[in-house]
DNA sequence: AACTATGCTAACGTTAACGTCAACTAGGAG
DNA sequence: CTCCTAGTTGACGTTAACGTTAGCATAGTT
């Protein structure tokens, strides 16, 4: 597979309609990384890895999460804990985030249920054309 | 029953834990209302139904939308409209906003079994103790 | 009367998440 | 060689969503 492909900052940033400055942005704040720099032009090129990270911190955003928890969950993704404590860390903090975001699934589906609802209120008071 | 009963800004913010100036700041951008303020003090009161307001406001904000478009949801709840094409209007909107609602709780289930994964990943490699 | 708690308005301060702009460099196209 | 396109690094600007502080008023307590 062309599994080796690698993106300039604009194509990345047109592939998700986004800015090059957000990508810069987010490689400010160690979100994401441009490692393989051209070494002289100093230009930033990506790989699929760094593409599937972006992926995951807008979809993050999508959800309402802010930048500094995406990273948090996106380490966890990442992270290859050393001994007992540091696994038993992680599983807790895996457990917070589940509980969370089943909350939010649970609150979205009221939300959902209460529009429909208000909806439908409308489409029966409409006249038969 | 007692639905009826009034609420201090300070009652109203404890209640929700949020401070007495967010529920300021969501009057002055036109998001929750205080009539009946004492002509003399001009202290606000609120009753249920602001309540019920502030409790949806913050629901939004948990799911991740702005107050921008909760404000836009909310005037959808509240709206007596007008003639067949104002009704359209909100009817396409309310389809709108349960597409995207949809969307995002499809999102969370999917990161929710995502996160799941790496979680049974780590705990399989667990030592025996 | 003095003090304390609660609330008010007005206005400036703060943080996250970028937008924008200037000044520069390297790589082609003609 | 000249021009144009992409990209780079500062650095200052902007917006949403409040936080904070000052100065004042009112109501209840001692």
């Amino acid at each position: 597979m062309a599994e080796d492909k690698v993106f300039t900052i604009s194509e990345l940033a047109a592939m998700f309609d986004i800015s090059s400055r957000t990508i810069r942005y987010y490689e400010e704040i160690g979100m994401l990384t441009s490692e393989n720099r051209d070494s002289l032009t100093k230009q930033r090129s990506y790989s699929n890895g760094e593409r599937r990270r972006l992926k995951m911190i807008l979809r993050g955003k999508k959800l309402g999460f802010s930048l500094q928890e995406i990273k948090e969950m996106i380490d966890l993704y990442e992270s290859n804990p050393e001994g007992e404590s540091e696994k038993s860390r992680i599983i807790s903090f895996a457990d917070s985030k589940l509980r969370e975001i089943e909350e939010q699934i649970m609150q979205l589906q009221m939300l959902r249920e209460d529009i429909l609802t208000y909806k439908e209120k409308y489409e029966n008071s409409r006249v038969k054309t």
